[in-house]
Formats: structure tokens, sequence, C-alpha cells
DNA sequence: CATTTTGACGCT
DNA sequence: AGCGTCAAA
């Protein structure tokens, strides 16, 4: 599973490690370091992530190992995120992509496989892509001595096949090509997962690595689920994968079917409990999002053993640290993204020696970002001083000298998150909308915005007077604020791609958004947005002089693309909702809405039969399902309700998602027909079943069946 | 108190 | 807003 991005990264800096057994540490001095990443051939030995550095060359003592990287005294990931965008870049330009981690992404490729079931079918092919006919179809008997990849080129070129696996098939081409060109491109290799949802498309990916890529055909689901362990499926892997081994007796996916709905949202509630009866049965309504950039940001540090921190004034260094990181990449991604950050958190973990409650959970604490490294530093301090306070309680205790004998920190993080685009839209729904009195004021300078984002000082600004007062002199070496970017040479990756081809058999032609294939692939990767704002991770860093060639060198053979593609989209926005929001003029960015907050226009709830409805996968459950309707309901059935912007602006407006036209939406620009479709997804339902604590809820007394 | 450093999302 | 869960390298 763990594709080697790390490691390909680290090679291509060091080209002779190819072919050896090579594992990526983090920190070095303590037990040679955590591994993070361990190449296949040191695998071989029985190398594992997790283990320490000293504890691999005890089972492999010719085990290179290779460091993460070192900035301001902690792990810097940069060069890995960035190698991530590259492969992003690439991987978007087939459909809508989803970045799902610094090395996955999603991809939903149904026009394309639509396109070109409709053009260019596989069974008119003359030449078949070599690397197509690699893939693994699960349920292809190729026992009968048949060659592999010739009962594979008869799969994929049927003309018999049922249209799902005939889109499927077109799939695999495509993502076959993707692969080829981000090997072609970076170097990287990829493997992935080919099938018509996400968590089924992710499930593939994983079956066999690295560098391949696996179908699932839409007759192979059930097979595959009926004897799957229920721990391997995404979501399953921890705690509640354990509660229904233990509670339930499940232990395979298809163990799952016995459990009636109700059954299961009674247990884990009405939202987990049909998502559990969905995934029994191969279904995931679960969209793939098109968003290639994080939505946040974050830089941490673990303190662990004799390092804690245990005044005041290394908490002051260290958060200095992190904050310095964490402005740089805002700073990054307000520059190349145009987004900014509105939320900064803080988080840390303590310890306290004798003390009653002295496992109470340090809190974490919020405030309005400010953008400068020393107003982030500021108010991360003030933010950690007010939890600190909170989590000793009215606890009172002298101090000796600078240290303290009653709390230590074992780690320390900062992050920002509530990222939104500048609005600075040309290509938005402006047009659509003329003459309408938009806000968007896409004159606005950067730096208006950020100044109004900036306003609220965290409270608890009082020092911590009971602890340690000694107001902060810190002379710790190296804290100057030199921005240091690791370079990267030549170039050669390596990742994986988990492909999704997911189709909505139940949902026909009523409904444009329900009847698509969709088609994804799960990668690694992200940058270029095609469709968001401009967006664009992968873009030199202009603005900090002597750092653009470091990033030029590390992914040359992109930097054309992105060039031109940001020429292009420098200037749009992705969002729609202000035009309607926020009709203020002075369109402050704290008010800025974007499409998180359509959650807060609730729609009416659906049934669980509607939710059922989306990517039905197991032709044959559907008629073992009453409560699904006929496919002529889709439509109907899928749109939820209403939406009303008025609430937000006290305007006049005022839609009823029902009396959107489907059809109407593919009229619209890219961009925004996301957005559309996200309105007419069905929304989670508020949980009425009354429960304990989280996860309480798990361990209540069983009644089986 | 030695796996670390991320990141997304759900619940209340 | 704050907490918890899950996952990935």
């Amino acid at each position: 599973m763990p594709s080697l991005l790390y490691f390909i990264v680290e090679q291509r800096k060091q080209p002779d490690l190819r072919g050896l057994p090579t594992a990526v540490v983090q920190y070095n001095a303590w037990k040679g370091g955590a591994l993070i990443a361990v190449s296949y051939e040191a695998r071989k030995y029985g190398v594992k992530r997790s283990m320490r550095g000293a504890e691999s060359k005890q089972v492999c003592p010719q085990i290179q190992l290779v460091q993460v990287p070192v900035a301001r005294g902690k792990a810097d990931l940069s060069t890995y995120r960035n190698a991530g965008s590259e492969v992003v870049s690439i991987l978007s330009r087939k459909g809508r992509c989803e970045r799902a981690s610094i090395d996955e992404v999603y991809l939903d490729l149904t026009d394309a496989a639509e396109t070109m079931l409709a053009e260019a079918p596989p069974e008119i092919l003359e030449v078949i892509d070599e690397e197509a006919l690699k893939s693994h179809v699960l349920g292809l008997n190729s026992e009968d001595g048949s060659d592999a990849k010739e009962s594979v080129r008869k799969w994929l070129c049927r003309n018999d096949a049922d249209r799902r696996d005939k889109l499927l098939a077109c799939g695999a081409f495509i993502v076959a090509e993707l692969r080829l060109q981000v090997l072609k491109e970076t170097e990287f290799t990829c493997s992935a997962g080919i099938a018509h949802n996400k968590i089924l498309a992710k499930l593939a990916s994983g079956m066999n690595k690295p560098a391949q890529q696996t179908v699932v055909p839409f007759s192979s689901v059930k097979v595959l689920l009926d004897s799957l362990p229920i721990k391997k499926m995404k979501q399953l892997g921890g705690k509640l994968g354990d509660s229904l081994q233990s509670d339930l007796g499940v232990n395979t996916v298809g163990d799952l079917l016995q459990f009636s709905e109700e059954k299961l949202q009674e247990r884990y509630g009405i939202n987990t409990g049909t998502w559990l009866w969905n995934i029994a049965r191969g279904i995931s309504g679960d969209e793939v999002e098109g968003r290639l950039l994080p939505k946040s940001h974050g830089s941490g540090k673990t303190f662990p053993g004799p390092q804690a921190l245990k005044t005041i004034a290394s908490v002051q260094h260290w958060l200095h640290e992190l904050c310095e990181e964490l402005s740089e990449r805002l700073q990054l991604d307000l520059d190349q993204n145009k987004r900014i950050a509105h939320t900064l958190v803080l988080h840390a973990t303590a310890y306290k020696v004798s003390d009653s409650d002295s496992h109470k959970k340090f809190p974490s604490k919020s405030c309005p970002l400010r953008y400068g490294t020393a107003k982030i530093q500021e108010d991360a301090l003030s933010l950690f001083q007010a939890a600190l306070r909170e989590y000793l309680g009215s606890y009172t205790a002298k101090m000796q000298g600078s240290q303290n004998n009653h709390w230590g920190i074992t780690s320390l993080s900062v992050s920002a998150s509530k990222i939104v685009p500048i609005p600075s839209g040309t290509a938005s729904i402006t047009k659509y909308f003329h003459g309408h009195p938009s806000c968007s004021s896409t004159k606005q300078s950067q730096n208006n915005l950020i100044e109004e984002a900036t306003p609220v000082p965290p409270s608890g600004n009082e020092s911590y007077s009971e602890v340690n007062v000694t107001k902060p002199q810190i002379e710790f070496p190296g804290e100057e604020t030199m921005i240091k970017y690791a370079e990267t040479s030549s170039d050669q990756l390596e990742d994986k791609i988990d492909l999704l081809n997911d189709q909505n058999p139940c949902c026909s032609s009523t409904n444009q958004a329900c009847d698509e294939f969709t088609q994804e692939t799960v990668l690694v990767s992200t940058s270029g947005n095609e469709h968001c704002s401009g967006m664009n991770q992968s873009q030199p860093m202009k603005n900090y002089s002597g750092e653009e060639s470091c990033v030029t060198l590390s992914m040359p053979s992109f930097n054309r693309q992105e060039q031109k593609r940001k020429a292009v989209k420098d200037k749009r926005t992705c969002s729609i909702l202000r035009f309607f929001k926020n009709q203020d003029p002075s369109c402050a960015p704290q008010k800025l809405e974007h499409v998180e907050n359509t959650e807060d226009v609730k729609a009416p709830p659906l049934s669980p039969g509607i939710q059922s409805r989306s990517n039905n996968c197991l032709d044959q459950n559907r008629s073992e399902l009453p409560k699904e309707r006929p496919p002529e309901d889709a439509g109907d059935s899928n749109v939820c309700g209403s939406f009303q912007i008025e609430h937000r602006r006290g305007g006049a407006w005022s839609y009823n998602i029902d009396e959107i036209d489907p059809s109407v939406i593919d009229e619209l620009p890219p961009e925004i027909q996301q957005e559309v479709r996200a309105w007419i997804r069905p929304h989670k339902r508020h949980n009425t079943v009354k429960r304990g604590s989280s996860i309480a809820h798990y361990f209540l007394p069983t009644k089986n069946t």
C-alpha cells in the first residue's frame, strides 16, 4: 500500500540508491530515526515502516537510510508535497480530480470514458496499449491455460459486454495512458484501481503494487466483497471495524449483508448505518470532489520522552519555528493559489504529574488568523497560554526556577484552516447573472483582504503568571527567518493511482448528475486546478527570490505547462455562492462564505432509500430492496430539497432545487457545475438516535440480529 | 514520555 | 468551536 513517493523523491536526489534496500527516516539521533518509507528491496529483508533505523540495520545491515530534510529543527515535508503536486497536475488532465493525500488522488473519468466509448471503443482499436493489457481484471478466469494478456485483451475489447464494464474498460485505457504520462514526465510510477466508485477503486488500487492497475468489473463486486475481511475496507480499519467484528460478528464485508439498514443505524447512527449498509453492497455515493489543493496547512512536532518542553520559553521557541513554517506555506498558497486562511488552530499534548485528572487532554484553541509570521506566532502563544491555564485548572503551584515539575508538553502544532479563494473571478458565474450587483469587487487588493481577515487577537492575552512569567528572551540558535527548501535535482518518482470507474446503474436517464458513470483514479498529488480559481501549487515560488530556481529544478517536466496554465486562469474564482450570499459591497473576506457553508442551508431529510440509490453497483441487490425506488424516480429523488439563499443575504432569491433541470447543469462552466452538483447531492442527516460519547456508542449492549 | 507528521471528516 | 477517528508516507 504505501506507495513510495518519499523514497522516489529521495532517490532522484541520489540516483545511486536505485536498486538498493533503502528507507526514508525522520530524524536519526534517537535509535536511528523512525522509518516512514521503505523500498521494496528493503521490504524483502523484513524491514517495515515504523521501525527504528537501528532496528532496520539489524535485519538488513546494508540498508541505506536517507533522512527527511530538516528545517527549523523539524522535519520538512515540502519536497514531498511538491512531488505530489507534480503528479496531480498530470492526472487531473482527463477528468475531475480530488487530492486525497500527499500521494493519492481520485479521478472521475466518467466523461472521458463515455466519450471514448462513443467515439473510439476498445473493440475497434488496432493497437492495444501494452500497459492496459497488464491490467489485473478481478474475476477474470485466466486459469484455463490461456495467456493472461490475451484474456485481458478479450475482456477489455469485448463487444457484448455490459455497458458498465465497457466504460470500465475505457477507464482502464485512460488510466494506463495517464500512468505512462506520469512516468514519462516525472518518472514516478503509479498503481491504480478502476471501479465504479471511490471505495472500490481505493480497494483495488492496493491489490497489485507497485506500478500496476486493477479493474473491478461490475460483476465481480459481490464475489470480491463476500470474502473480504471487513477491516480491509477504507474507514473500517479502526475502531468501527473492531466493533463490527466483536459486537456483530462481522468478519467479512459479505457478513454485513445480513443486517438490515435499520439495525445498522440503530447501532451506529443513521449516517454510519446507511453507509455500512451500502458499503456491504459495493455502493458508495461518495463523490469525487474537484479539489487539487489541501483544505488546511499544519506544522507540528513531537517532543517525546525527556525532550518534553517544560518552560514557556521553550514552547515559545518552538512555536516560533512552527509558525514560521506555517506562515511561509500560507504565503505560498496566497501567492500561487490566491487563497486566504481564516482560522489559526493550536494543538498540543501535555502530561501532568500526579494529579487527579492528570489524563485530561490539553485543549485545542483557535482564533482568527492574521497573516505574518510575527502575528501568527503571537496569537499561537496566546492560544497556548490560554489552553495551558485551562489544562492546569486552578492548579497553582510554585515554580522553582524556569523549570517546572508539574507539566510537560510532548507535542505542539499550529494549523491554518478555513482557506478560501480570494474573490477575483472573471471566469465566474458573473456573466451568467449579467447586471446583477455582484459584490465581487474583483479589484480588491490582496492587502485589503488580508487586513480584513486579520483583526481579532485571541483572548487570554494575559501572560501566564502562575506558571512561568519570564517573558521570553529567547536566544535559541537558528531563530532567524531563513527560508530553506531542500532541492531536488533530477526527476524520477513513483506513485500510485487508484482508479475508479463509477457508474450508477439504477439511476438511468432522468437525472444527469445521477446518470453518469463515474470513473475515478486515486493517486498522488496536488497543484494546478483545472476548474477552480488560479490555484496552482506547482508554480515557481516567484515571491521568494532565490527559491524559484530550486522549485523549477525539482519539477522540470511540467513548468512549461504550468506557466501556460497560469496565464489562462490567473484570475478566477471557484465559488458561486458569494454572488448570492455576499451582497455587501465591502465583500469582506470574513463574510465570504465558500462551498463548505452550503451545509448551513439544510435540506429536508432524505429517506434512506434515496441515499441508497446512488452508485448501486450490485444489480442483483436491487430487487431485494423494497425501499429503493425504480430508476425513473431517481432524478426526483436525488434532488434534495430547497435551497434558500435569501436567508443569507436578505435578498429575493430563492430556488427550489427540485425545479432545476439537470440538463441545465451541463451548460454551466465546469467550475460552476461542481458547485451546483454539490448542492443537489444528498445531505448528511442529523442523527436522531441518542447515543453516548462518540466512541461509546460502538459498544452498546449487543442484541444480535 | 520514543513512530512522526501530516491531513480530512464526523459528532456534538 | 473543540474533540475524536481514520488514514497515509
